[in-house]
Order: structure tokens, then sequence, then C-alpha cells
DNA sequence: ATTTGGCACTCGATCGCCTAGAGTGCTAAT
DNA sequence: ATTAGCACTCTAGGCGATCGAGTGCCAAAT
């Protein structure tokens, strides 16, 4: 494929932005305008039939105006992108946000409220349940009735998880008691994934020389740590709504299908999942997501680390029409705020 | 207002009926065929005047037939409506999905989805943070960094709570247990309501008295439950994307504002709780209900109680053309089943 | 006194037709 | 290489005619 001369590429440039703001087909007549270059009409017409020919550019009939194609938002995405840094107010405000929350459950929410807010999009962040990398500070057992227990674990950046198991016998809140000892003392301030190693070769020892509570506190541990739980990462979601004034998603049809996706969050998950291992921000265009619900959109997200690792993905979702000058580095300082905010409260 | 003829009132019935399966105002030719009575259209007419007088049906336009009014849903769901019990198989199903669960989160998780995948409009559960009425089974405070302190509550149902607290100085993990044991020993098994008081009448006794553990403990438990949370009861809604199908919403305005009641959740929840008073199945039909979203709606909800106890409110919200002979039988055993499997819990 | 048939009338939806405007592609001139 | 000119295409929107569904009312029928 030819080559993009600098002239064709600063003319699909400003086609790109002036599409994204006005969300119309560009004529030859108003893009010689805009361009700013001394450059008459039909000058622009051959250079944009150069770019159909390229695939960068389609008129959906024969006198429509040119709109970008998928193709087009990459390359515009990948290299004429002239990213605007945020204005020092806004970063100020955003920063505010992050001061308030202590509680991590309530920072992850507030932080999805944000991004959907301030971009008028739907914000996305996806919530770590790995308990692979985190560190355990505390484990309880509390007997409910019917030989089943309730384990509550609380991680070193203060979330609490819990889940209700099936014991094999009933035991009596004394043997819990000593059980969570048992547990915390042994097994305390180590990794998550720590734990199931070591809990899984303790196994391996002959149980004869085990006493009881260790008995049940391995019983126990192993059904909480080792046994899949059905739920993997949780997705937030907000201002899903505001996705409705988009032009370009305003057949029902189209918008319903984007819906379910997100109440299945299956596909997204997925999505986001992949952009954990990349590090900085990641632009998935249109039906570069893989996924057929999202053709019309554009998903911009960045990984967040707690301490150095990353451990969960936020972003935004919107229309492939989007002024990426803008959300780019936006999701960029929140993804960096929020990991900060976490950081700090494990300490 | 002059009473209804049991004429006009059947033809009232099958004109709502017909409606409500087709979408589209009546005709008086259509209905004199849909009614089965051996009427000529023109008594229909006739009929339909001075259902029209009366407020219960309108035309759009002077020749567009006949649509219900609110009033008119009104009258009809009030004396004239036949409710279909729900057939024996839907029974078995749904109950089925009220046997696997045994975590009361996902019970209600399952409950809101349920509603809405069997009714195909938006489900609604309201589940109570109503600490009041809870017993609870087990309280403990767990250090974080900077005097900062996770109280985790967990109740009588298996929930678990917890809330992050700031105390006035630094305390030592020894101190806290002994603070857990302290209030485990004196609060345990009490309803959640009496310990507020038991807790500030305690405080008003000399503080000279006091151990310094004492002091810490109620310094805690006061903040966890004296303190006001900033949210209250908690709304699930699942399927809103259903009623994307109705034509009658198919306005992406009213859609919106619609979406955004939901994420917005206070007017919502102001309704449900006005329903959890009153016992039995209760429907707002359009404007009823108070506030303007929901002018186009329906909403049918009941409440349901854990061991006798009212404690929240569940229901469906969806197009004021909904088929409510279905929709309020299934709500009103759906309201019983997640009791009962609720209670059954606790035990 | 109720019911019915007949009839004029109204309104919305649909179709075809037309025009104005925006934009293109091509060719020839600069 | 760029530009002006021109014929061509396609859309959006307005206008008018027609069709069909439905009403309201009056007079006849039961």
């Amino acid at each position: 494929m030819a080559d993009l001369t600098t002239r064709a590429e600063f003319l699909l440039k400003t086609l790109v932005e002036r599409y994204i703001a006005e969300g119309q087909p560009l004529g030859s007549r108003t893009l010689a305008k805009q361009s700013g270059l001394d450059l008459s009409p039909a000058t622009i017409r051959n250079v944009m039939a150069d770019l159909e020919d390229m695939g960068l550019v389609t008129s959906l009939h024969t006198s429509a105006g040119r709109v970008p194609t998928q193709l087009g938002y990459r390359v515009f995405i990948d290299s004429l992108l002239t990213v605007q840094p945020l204005n020092a107010e806004k970063i100020r405000q955003v920063e505010g946000e992050f001061l308030a929350g202590v509680d991590p459950q309530k920072l992850v929410e507030t932080t999805s409220h944000l991004l959907s807010e301030i971009t008028q999009l739907a914000g996305l962040v996806v919530v770590p349940r790995r308990e692979e990398q985190l560190v355990f500070r505390q484990l309880d057992f509390v007997g409910l009735s019917g030989r089943r227990v309730l384990v509550i674990l609380v991680t070193e950046d203060g979330q609490v998880q819990n889940r209700i198991i099936d014991t094999e016998r009933d035991y009596s809140p004394a043997e819990l008691v000593q059980a969570t000892n048992y547990f915390n003392d042994k097994y305390g301030g180590v990794a998550i994934s720590e734990v199931k190693h070591m809990l899984l070769a303790d196994m391996q020892r002959t149980t004869e020389e085990m006493q009881r509570m260790m008995e049940l506190a391995l019983e126990m541990t192993r059904k909480m740590f080792v046994e899949p739980t059905d739920e993997g990462d949780d997705l937030l979601v907000s201002g899903e709504s505001n996705l409705m004034d988009f032009p370009e998603l305003g057949d029902i049809q189209k918008l319903r299908k984007l819906f379910d996706a997100f109440t299945a969050k299956r596909d997204l998950l997925h999505l986001l999942d992949r952009s954990m291992r990349a590090g900085g921000v990641k632009i998935f265009v249109g039906r570069e997501s893989g996924y057929e619900v999202l053709k019309e959109c554009s998903v911009v997200v960045a990984p967040y680390a707690v301490d150095g690792q990353v451990v969960g993905t936020l972003g935004v979702i919107g229309p492939t029409r989007m002024p990426y000058e803008h959300i780019i580095p936006f999701v960029d300082v929140t993804a960096k705020l929020l990991g900060g905010a976490l950081s700090s409260i494990g300490r």
C-alpha cells in the first residue's frame, strides 16, 4: 500500500477531528475550508479518492461526503492524534474526588461514576476478585445453622469477602474460634496464592498427625480458597444511559444489544482482561474488540496498579466517534489516581 | 358520575385486554367482533362515547379508535380484572430457582433476574439494610492502618455488612480482640435496634467507672450503629433493557429518563417504601406513583416478609400496557417464595 | 327505548412526484 | 500538480392525491 503523503495525513486528521465534533459526513468544500490549507475542493476530492482507495474513509452513498472507516480511526489514533493535556482545573477536581473516600469499595464506585460523568460516556471499572495477588489480614469463621459456616476474609487493602461453605459435620462455636486462631497464626500475612500452596502441601501430610482443630481449619479453608468461585472479577458500569444521546446508537435494537452486553458482562470482562496485560492506555475501535455488539463502539481502557501490581482495568465505552484527545489522558490519570488511592489505603 | 352498566364494564374490560395484547387503539368494528357480544359497531360507538365521557377511554385524534386512560386502567385493575392462576409448571420452575441458593445475597439477585426474565419487564428487589430489625450474630473489629478500624457485622440471616470507622487513637490488635469479646458477650443475639438503646444508655453512665476496653467498644460501636449511614436500602434492578422492546417507550428521551431514574434510584425507593406498609400486591398506574418519569409505566410490587416481619419489597416495572393478569399472581408468589427462602436460612 | 344502518366527515399513513442542495468523478485547461 | 467546469447521483423535504379506518349523528327498525 502506498504511503500517505503528509498532506493526505493532515487532511485525514482534520476530517476525523471534524467528524468527531460534528457527527456528520464531510464534503470536499467544507473540508477545504476547515483544513486551513489553501486548496480547492477539487484537489481535496482527489486526495479523498486516494484515502478511499486505501480504505481509510468511505461515503455512505455517491453524494454524501466522507466519514472515517474503522481503519481510518485506527490510523488517526495511532499516529495522527495530538493528545490534549488535561487542564489543571479538571485535574484538581478529579484529585479531589479521590481524597474523599477511604473504603475501597466506595472508591471504585466513585471512580466509575467519575468516568461516566466527565466523559459523558459509559464508565467501566473492573474490580478484581483476584484473591491470588492479595495478602490477607484476617480470617474469621462464623457458624451458621445446619453445618454451614460463613467465612469472612479481610484483605490488606481493607476489602471484605465472604462466602458460605458447607462442612462435613457440626462444629461448636469454641471450635470455630480455635480454628480461627490457628489459621491466623499459621497463614497470617501470607499472599493468598501462597496460602493455596501451603494448604495443599499440609494436606498431603499424613492426616494421623493432625489435630482435629487443624483438620477443621484445613477443610474450611480448602473450600474457601481452592474450590472455584463461580464468579470471577466484577465489572462496574455506570452512566450507560449517556450512550442514548448518540445518534449512531439511536437504533433501539443496537442499543438493546449493547445494554444486554452490559448485564451479561462476560464478553466485556474478557476484553478488559486482555488489556490488563498491556500497560498504559489501550484503545479498541469498533470490531477490533472482536465482539459484534461493540462494532459501533470504541473502548478506551487503562490498567491500574496497587503497590506496583496490576490488579484491574478501568475506562470508558462509547461510540467510535468520541473525543479521543480528551478521553485518553483522562482515562490515563484516573487509572493512576485510583491505583494511588488504593495503594495508600493498605498502609 | 353515572354507574357503569354491566355491558359498559364488559366492553371496557375487553377493550383493555385487547389493547394490552395488541398495543393498538381499538375501533368499534373490531371491538364488536372481539367482545363476543352480538352488537353492531354503532352500538359499541354509543357505549364508547359514554365511557369517554366518564374519562375511562380516549382517542388520540378524531378517527383513531379508543385506548384506555389511566383511570380506565385503574378501574380495570380494581374491579374488572380476572387474575389468571399461575400454571403448575411455571410454579414448579420458580420454586426450583429458590431451592438452589443459600446465600441470601445470591438469593435476592436470583429473584431479581427471575422477575425480569419471566415477565420480560424490569425486575425490582429492595433489599433491606434495615439493621433495625435484624439480630446480629457476631461482630468483629479488624485494625487497619492509621487509626481506622474495619467493623464486620454478621447478622442472623447470614448477611455480612462492613464499615470502616475512624477512631480517636491507635489500638493494638490485642485490644481489638478484647473489645470484640466484650461486645459479643454483652450484646450478642440482641436485635440491633435494641443495641442502639442499650448503647446510648450505657454511655450515659459516668465514664469514670468504665474500663478502657469498654470505652473502646462503645466508641466503635457507636460509630457503627448510631451514626447515620449514607446509604439506606439497596435497590436491585435487572432486565432494564427489556423495556426497550415496548414501542410506547420507544422515544429515546423517555427511555433515557427512565434509565436515569434507575441509577438515581431515590424516587423509586421512595415509591417502593410506600408499598411496604400495605400488605399484598400493590399496583401503581402511570402518574399515580407521583413521579413524572413513571408516567407511562406501571409498577406492580409486593412486600416480602422474613419470619413474619416485612423487610423488603419486590416487583416489576413496565409500560402501563402490561399483562396484569399474569404479572400480579407471579409477583405475589415470588414475594412469598423469597420470604420463605430467607426465613428458612436463619434457622 | 334501544338498537341498527346509513352517510358525511376527519384524520393519519402512504405513495408518487418534484425540486433544491450537497457532493462526487471526470475531463480539460492552467 | 492543481484547478475550474460540468454532468451526474443521491437525499431530504414539500406537496398533493388517495386509501382506509373510524367517528358522530340522524333516521329507521325492532
